[in-house]
DNA sequence: ACCAGTCTTCTACAAGTCGTAGAAGTTTTG
DNA sequence: CAAAACTTCTACGACTTGTAGAAGACTGGT
């Protein structure tokens, strides 16, 4: 559900219910706009969306982009390891080798920005 | 409780509730042979751990060490995300400096051992 | 100022996970 | 064979998630 995000940013609930009929092309999904509000409210508690209480359909936004959210998930998994050298290099073991060279162009960027 | 795993390999659930217990120096928490035997019994099923069936007390053991399991749930994770390389850039620019250092040595001995 | 329509909050339920463990059935051992 | 050891079945409470109705709060038009 949460993923329902990424659309782009600050959406009342209402418009939020239409995108996702409409992104579930087989609409066997309907939610109800509680549903929705419902769900954007645990979200929040959560910390992982704001909402604007100040106008009044209140509107909601993601805190993180996915990209964001997927690389805090990853941090938060090697951060329950505790052989973090050593989960790293599994993960890097098992990457694709496209993937090995993106990592090395963006550890390049990263250090050339520094 | 998954991480109780760690110690080394193939143990009888009684030997896991002795270790359970130990590692646990409060030990405010000394679980029942059973529960620790329901637990092997769903990570079974859920395919983290192998069980030998055939020597009476069974014996259990992680299929994926720690650091293993750690890659694999990152790999999930990105997975997960539709923008690899945007989650994977997130990832690596908030990653410590040491680490990107490690990543580095890990990249070029992959591309080393190709 | 009032009311109807709109929006939000509260409450609730089914399904599923997790930690926990007793009861009952199975196997080994003396 | 009976006692001891071991495994499976069943169960319960605390949580989480997806779902949504009922009821309360707000706003615009008259």
């Amino acid at each position: 559900m949460e993923e329902l995000w990424t659309s782009d940013a600050a959406l009342t609930a209402n418009e939020l219910r239409d995108r996702l009929i409409l992104a579930d092309a087989d609409s066997a999904r309907t939610p109800a706009t509680t549903t929705v509000l419902t769900v954007l409210s645990r979200l929040e508690r959560k910390g992982f969306v704001s909402r604007t209480r100040d106008v009044r359909p209140h509107r909601y936004r993601a805190l993180l982009s996915r990209a964001e959210h997927t690389a805090e998930l990853m941090h938060e998994v090697l951060d329950a390891s505790h052989d973090r050298t050593g989960a790293l290099a599994r993960f890097v073991g098992t990457v694709t080798p496209g993937e090995a060279q993106t990592l090395r162009r963006l550890l390049d960027e990263l250090s050339a920005r520094r």
